[in-house]
RNA sequence: GCGGGCGUAGCUCAGUGGAUAGAGCAACGGUCUUCUAAACCGUCGGUCGGGCGUUCGAGUCGCCCCGCCCGCGCCA
């Protein structure tokens, strides 16, 4: 795909060829926004090798430099060191309008990435439990970069990996074992099992606080401690109840034999599954999130075995003396882990080796992404070091879209036992009414089911903003003001300018236009906002590169607000010629279409009218 | 201890070796008889955590400190 923009740069570098300037010391750069160039060539290293002075070396391309006809470059001048270019602007226009208005919906998208196939890993929420503030990071992330590689050509396989498996699920049938099922139904059956598990999960620390209290006392003894001497019958009592099997032996006993098709811990499983999912799912229409498949740990239990014999096989891994299977010195500095509980359960590792494998073998992926937090780090990099040493994934990228944590207003983290925890319904629906609120008052006259309609677009787009305007590896702190902020750098500020060109163009809509003269569109506001719109593909490419929506955030917040300098500066309805009317027209409905397709790039909406 | 991340305006953040370091929020002052005031304009605000180095050029790269966060075998 070669945009306005794509053009223009290579009109420079064959320029600077023909000057005699040998390629591997030409470099384009975008100059500062104060500088009044649209790009430049620093000449300091091509002045260098041929031995002369950079404001020298720049004078004398500048003055001998030769534009082509037709060419974008407008005009070439030296500034000390630089050698400055500038954009032909009737050229750009008229180049850029076109662009925008015959590839409507796919203006910015790009086929570069054509020919990969990435296997995308995100969201993952945990079965029986709500998606909380935590989750909304990897959903609304990962979708987002499925979206940017998708528009980058990419074919893109997006995979949402359930924690329905493991030990973690084994406790919450050994907690409904003990207490009951919960018989609630949608949000609050999955807020009674959290309840649940949550209550067992107390009485494993319990146990677990038994036996380190028994192992101190038969220590004790013997050491000969004279209190334990005298203690001796109490002690034997309290070891012979902590080796008991307790409910952590229990939660593993249920992993296995949910692992092995026990029928009853089956159908449990089964049940809370589709529960979760039926819960989540409207969490993700609201979001926009559309995840391909959900195959779930669970899905990779069948092939389990194999991994762990191909690795014994391979000398990548060996067995210890209690019967785990563990994964050595891969790398220098990595730390050990297992790929086999010494009870013969499996664990998370285990099922993520398969993932690959599978993955590997059924959508042969040129990458595999995953979006997940900062802590999950050392894991990543153990498994990618352990498929390479098996290799399973020899030729294909694995890479590690990492964001940071949320925390509450005070740095603490979440957690339900705290009680801090926000879950992501309710914020939805905060955000949901403060949009509603603000609706009501600036757009009364709109029919209640628009207010709504509206109101979920801006709350919502607000809450995913949020989230995708920085770049993700610092940690969230809390802020619902700041979350939920409907102005400034929001989503909300984005849209309400979309609004606005929407408004202009249906106003003009009803009453006949004149041809557009777009040559008539030379006001600075104008010419900033077709230079905006010429590097939404730039932006895509550098998102898609980076696996950066924030890139896109940022170039829909810098269109924003060129647009509504526009809007103050150029009237379009009142315009003085009706040919400079139409142009203007045409320019702010362009803005609108660049504008809808990098929010969509968001998952955010853009509202006709707000 | 080892590994990873972060440190830029009062607060939240851009800035991926180039020119005078930029936004938003907050504060203060202005702007609705004129295409939507969820907006616009102005003012205030900086030893880029500290030091040394590499380079024609460092907020950006390297090394050493300081501060905060995270992770490091039978959870996920």
């Amino acid at each position: 795909m070669h945009y306005s923009l794509d053009r223009f740069e290579a009109h420079i570098r064959d320029g600077l060829l023909a000057a005699g300037v040998p390629a591997e010391l030409i470099e384009i750069v975008a100059p500062k926004p104060n500088i009044p160039a649209d790009l430049a060539f620093p000449t300091f290293r091509a002045a260098r090798a041929l031995g002369v002075a950079p404001p020298a070396l720049a004078q004398r391309l500048a003055d001998g430099f030769v534009v082509g006809g037709g060419s974008l470059i407008g005009a070439v001048h030296a500034a000390g060191p630089f050698l400055n270019f500038s954009l032909d602007q009737a050229r750009l226009t008229a180049t850029v309008l076109d662009e925008v208005t015959r590839l409507g919906g796919t203006y910015g998208h790009d086929d570069a990435g054509a020919g990969e196939v990435i296997v995308v890993d995100y969201s993952a929420p945990n079965i029986a439990k709500r998606m909380h503030v935590g989750h909304i990071r990897s959903t609304i992330i990962g979708q987002s970069v499925v979206n940017i590689l998708r528009a980058y050509g990419c074919r893109v396989i997006g995979d949402n990996h359930l924690g329905d498996w493991g030990k973690q699920f084994g406790a919450i049938i050994a907690a409904v074992m003990h207490y009951g099922e919960p018989a609630e139904h949608g949000e609050a059956a999955l807020a009674a099992f959290e309840e649940l598990y949550t209550r067992y999960s107390a009485l494993i620390k319990h146990d677990r606080e038994l036996r380190d209290e028994a192992e101190r006392w038969r220590r004790r003894l013997e050491e000969g401690d004279a209190e334990a001497l005298e203690r001796r019958d109490w002690i034997s009592a309290l070891v012979a109840q902590a080796a008991e099997p307790n409910h952590d032996d229990q939660a593993r006993a249920w992993s296995l034999r949910l692992e092995r098709g026990d029928p009853q811990a089956r159908a449990l499983w089964q049940r809370t599954i589709d529960l979760t999912i039926e819960v989540n799912d409207r969490l993700y229409r609201r979001l926009g999130v559309r995840i391909d498949h959900a195959y779930g740990e669970s899905f990779y239990e069948p092939m389990l075995a194999a991994v762990i014999d191909e690795a014994l096989a391979k000398g990548v891994a060996y067995r210890d003396d209690a019967g785990a299977v563990v994964v050595d010195e891969l790398e220098p500095n990595l730390p050990t882990f297992l790929l086999q509980r010494s009870d013969g359960g499996t664990l998370y590792m285990t099922r993520d080796v398969a993932t690959i494998q599978f993955r590997v073998r059924q959508m042969q992926p040129t990458r595999i992404v995953y979006v997940l937090g900062i802590p999950q780090e050392l894991h990543l990099r153990q498994l990618f070091a352990l498929v390479r040493a098996v290799g399973y994934a020899t030729d294909i990228e694995l890479v590690h879209v990492k964001f940071g944590t949320v925390f509450d207003q005070h740095g603490q983290a979440l957690s339900t036992r705290r009680g801090n925890m926000v879950y992501l319904e309710p914020l939805l629906d905060e955000a949901h009414a403060r949009a509603l609120a603000v609706v009501r008052q600036s757009s009364g006259e709109l029919d209640p089911a628009e207010q709504e309609e509206i109101a979920e677009a801006v709350g919502i787009g607000a809450v995913i903003y949020n989230d995708l305007y920085q770049d993700p590896r610092r940690d969230i702190r809390l802020d619902w003001d700041r979350m939920l902020a409907l102005d400034g750098n929001s989503a909300p500020y984005i849209q309400y300018m979309v609004a606005r060109c929407r408004s202009i163009v249906r106003r003009a809509a009803a009453e006949p236009g004149a041809v557009a003269d777009i040559s008539q569109l030379t006001h600075p506001s104008e010419l900033a906002v077709i230079k905006q719109l010429a590097r939404l593909p730039r932006a895509v490419r550098e998102a898609a590169q980076r696996y950066a929506p924030f890139v896109i955030a940022e170039w829909c917040y810098d269109t924003a607000r060129a647009l509504s300098a526009l809007y103050r500066d150029c009237p379009v309805l009142r315009a003085e010629q009706p040919e400079l009317r139409s142009a203007r027209l045409q320019l702010v409905a362009a803005t609108a279409q660049a504008l809808t397709n990098g929010l969509a790039l968001l998952c955010i909406r853009a509202p006709q009218r707000m």
